[in-house]
DNA sequence: GTCTATAAAGTGATAGAC
DNA sequence: GTCTATCACTTTATAGAC
């Protein structure tokens, strides 16, 4: 095999134990398993890592890094606010539906996160990066000529909840027209947070 | 050691395991640490059981059917509607306060189980549960008076959808304050499907 | 740096005495 | 029925040749 710097190694190896981890699981992603998806010998493992357990840290912390709830950003809120949002949770939900084992392995590593004591809090921290994400979107509304009843931060905890429930729900009954259901009234309901303030587009903070 | 009938046996071996997944995972639960949880020995584990797997078969089988939402029973939805739902939500959310990890081992069996296929149908079974215990309830609240403006099952995939989610989120951050205010605009939500039918206390349907 | 070979410890499961 | 002892296998991790 090349000689490829340990940098590169660590990111084949982190990045062929998410793919082990979608098909068989956390408990299924042994270093075995992985250095067989990266094509490496179980020894170049533990030149790259010191131990599983590390490689697991840092597997975690990219995740949380680099997740992206991209889902949620180009929304257009130049239209009516309630269709809006019912748009914006449905285009979460088809990428749920179209890659449901994604969703299930950030489930699985939250959960292995919070049974492993030094990995805490990453799952603290994944859930910040969550509702910073959708806050973020909200100021996009915001900039948009959309005046919010509520603070941000409590609009964007309960998106954040929304979302988590309807995809746990999904992944155990597959009823996508009972989620369907769900999303309405989701959106009804936040758009009742919602008023069009009267026009400032894009204007700073004064 | 006493003579127990395997019956017997199979339930202490059950309830010994949902004891060591709670303090260290569905991953912890080896047989040798069920059985020193039992106070056993490692054969009558297999005299009970032909495998783990089958142990494990019926341990998810056992949680799905005792499973209690119990903690929605008893609720009294004679004063104010939407005072009633948030009693109902904090009585939810204090339980899960209270024991964290009990609400941890069900979402953990729930991903052992989506993740075996022969136990795929129990975590819809699981779901299906929740929502009809969520349904008997608004049942209840129906005979008490009030008209609700959506099907129930609806209203009770929505509550399942939220608790589930107000309760990943509070595992992940402890933020019992933030999770308040998600209880609040829930409970605000709700109501507004909700309206007290003119007196119709608990006549039977037409 | 990368490999093969192997150590050391843990796992589910079983044999066989009592 | 219940135990101890052990098998067969898998796991993480390391030693040592190249």
């Amino acid at each position: 095999m090349a000689r490829i710097s340990s940098a590169d190694r660590r990111i084949a190896l982190v990045q062929a134990a998410l793919r082990v981890i979608a098909d068989k699981g956390v408990s299924g992603a042994t270093t075995r398993a992985i250095v067989a998806e990266a094509g490496m010998s179980l020894a170049s493992f533990h030149y790259a890592f010191t131990s599983r357990d590390a490689m697991m840290r840092e597997l975690i912390a990219f995740v949380v890094a680099n997740e992206t709830t991209a889902v949620f950003a180009g929304i257009d809120f130049s239209s009516d606010i309630r269709a809006t949002l019912r748009d914006g949770l449905q285009g979460y939900f088809d990428n749920v539906v179209a890659d449901p084992g994604h969703e299930q392995v950030m489930f699985e590593l939250m959960q292995y996160a919070l049974r492993t004591p030094e990995l805490r809090d990453l799952a603290r921290e994944q859930y910040a990066r969550y509702h910073s994400a959708v806050i973020d979107i909200l100021r996009a509304s915001e900039d948009a000529g959309i005046e919010w009843m509520l603070p941000l931060p409590e609009i964007a905890r309960t998106i954040v909840t929304i979302t988590d429930g309807l995809t746990l729900a999904w992944l155990a009954d597959r009823d996508t027209e009972a989620s369907a259901r769900v999303m309405d009234f989701a959106a009804d309901s936040l758009a009742r947070l919602a008023q069009p303030s009267t026009h400032r587009t894009k204007e700073p903070v004064a």
